[in-house]
RNA sequence: GGAGAGGUGUCCGAGUGGUUUAAGGAGCUGGUCUUGAAAACCAGUGACCCCGCAAGGGGCCGUGGGUUCGAAUCCCACCCUCUCCGCCA
């Protein structure tokens, strides 16, 4: 959520702001503002009512008490009333109006993120190489369906498109890789948690990811009661939402957590025949990082949290790149994204493998997160999400990057520890 | 799933129709006292929204409706929390 005061204060800045993204949101910047005039006037008028049946309700009882005729007055009061009542009405209506369009307004880019769309992504470093490779090398789909570690046609069987099944080392090396982050997280002093995945559906509003995107997740209908939930996309939706409603202690900041979650998505139409694989399914693993920092403390954060994610990488030593998103390609709730994309060998493509992100406060305006500051000021905090990370394409691209001659794989050194072996083989 | 209790300001908590202009306490800020601190005492402070340069004023008691001249207080619906019972990994 943008801030409705410096809308109506400086509204170019904003239609700037959100022009980078290039997304055509001059209309309903103005809208909101036309709106919220008619607001404030209209509040202004209704507490102008309100002020007054206050003021004669609290005279009747002294009147009663010198026997005064009352009848007057009631029946003005009565008049009054009608006309508070069609004034509230009028007024919810168009809070609704103005919430709703509000919620549509994506977050105000940095000042130093790009302009434009995709295209103007900037890589801004590189770590390792290309593999080269003395053998023809095998894509991750036929090395693990050689190796018998990821049972495709059975996934398929269970749950349809876009499912899979870790199997034997497969499994082991998706859980050795899960414990791997864990314990960094742990190393480096964030909290573990392990939060619900069905979610009530204020998460995702707070997250930023609805109402635009709610037929992107899985929704919970109940049979027996309007109630609905979601199946968690990220374990973000989660987390970001562990302090709403909440007032923080400048000493508790920043809160830095980090949850191991299955991601569900629909992903609907969104599959291309080079995506086979686990490249894009309907569930994935990720271990996932959250912090609530200061005002002041989130650009740091951010620094701290891309330097994570690759240090996971450079310990799996696997060949990545990261990119600084153009405005167009940073999510909605987000003011500035790094990508953390993974060399898959036999697609030549970088895959994402985290996304670093921070939300500044839009997150915390939606879902009223605060901190009392060092001068016992209410103010919102900031909120910054990366992934630590998805294992859904580092799983191809380890498999792809450690291939031998012979098929088999070899397994990081870091894993070996988590995983009992260096080596898969087909057995 | 059944029964009961409850949701009040930063926190605790009083308040069951008009001296509540939301008591009282804690916290926070300033002061007195003290070598300093603690304690004590005195004063100030109140989320959020609207008007206003400001001083100040008004609205606001889980959410939404209703009754009434007047609702934190009564009625209805919903959401959430707690206790007990049932069911269950």
């Amino acid at each position: 959520m943008l801030d409705i005061k410096l809308i109506r204060k400086d509204p170019d800045f904003v239609k700037a702001g959100l022009k980078k993204r290039e997304m055509d949101l001059d209309g309903v910047v103005d809208e909101i503002l036309a709106l919220d005039d008619k607001r404030r006037a209209m509040i202004a008028g209704l507490d102008d009512m309100k002020a007054r049946q206050n003021a004669v309700s609290k005279k009747i009882p002294a009147m009663k008490k010198t026997g005064e005729d009352t009848a007057a007055v009631m029946a003005e009061m009565k008049e009054l009333a009608e006309k508070i009542k069609t004034s509230d009405a009028e007024l919810n209506s168009l809070e609704n109006q103005i919430k709703n369009k509000m919620y549509l307004l994506p977050n105000l880019p940095d000042a130093d993120v790009a302009a434009g769309g995709k295209e103007n992504n900037e890589e801004v470093r590189v770590f390792g190489e290309k593999p080269v490779f003395g053998f023809e090398a095998k894509n991750h789909v036929d090395l693990c369906e050689n190796l018998g570690i990821i049972d495709y046609k059975r996934g398929v069987k269970l749950a349809g498109n876009g499912a899979w099944m870790y199997k034997g080392d497969g499994a082991r090396l998706e859980w050795a890789m899960l414990n791997f982050f864990v314990a960094e997280h742990l190393t480096d002093g964030y909290e573990f948690l392990l939060p619900p995945h069905m979610l009530s559906w204020e998460c995702g509003y707070v997250a930023g990811q609805f109402p635009k995107f709610e037929d992107d997740v899985y929704q919970i209908a109940n049979p027996t009661s309007e109630d609905k939930k979601f199946m968690l996309p990220t374990a973000e939706t989660a987390l970001v939402n562990l302090h709403r409603d909440e007032i923080m202690d400048l000493e508790e900041l920043p809160h830095k957590y980090f949850a191991y979650t299955p991601c569900y998505r629909r992903e609907a139409g969104s599959y291309r025949s080079e995506e086979r694989g686990m490249i894009r399914g309907h569930q994935f693993n990720k271990v996932e990082m959250v912090q609530y920092t200061t005002q002041e403390g989130s650009d740091d954060a951010f620094a701290e949290m891309v330097g994570k994610a690759e240090k996971l990488m450079q310990k799996l030593g696997l060949h990545y790149r990261v990119s600084k998103l153009a405005a167009g390609d940073v999510s909605a709730s987000m003011a500035r994204t790094c990508d953390i994309e993974v060399w898959i060998p036999s697609m030549e493509i970088y895959k994402e493998v985290s996304s670093a992100s921070n939300a500044r406060d839009y997150q915390a305006r939606r879902g009223n997160i605060r901190y009392r500051d060092a001068d016992k000021k209410i103010c919102f905090s900031h909120t910054l999400n990366a992934s630590g990370l998805a294992t859904s394409r580092i799983f191809p691209a380890l498999v792809e990057q450690y291939q031998n001659a012979d098929g088999s794989v070899t397994v990081p050194e870091v894993l070996r520890p988590f995983m009992g072996k260096e080596k898969i083989e087909a057995t």
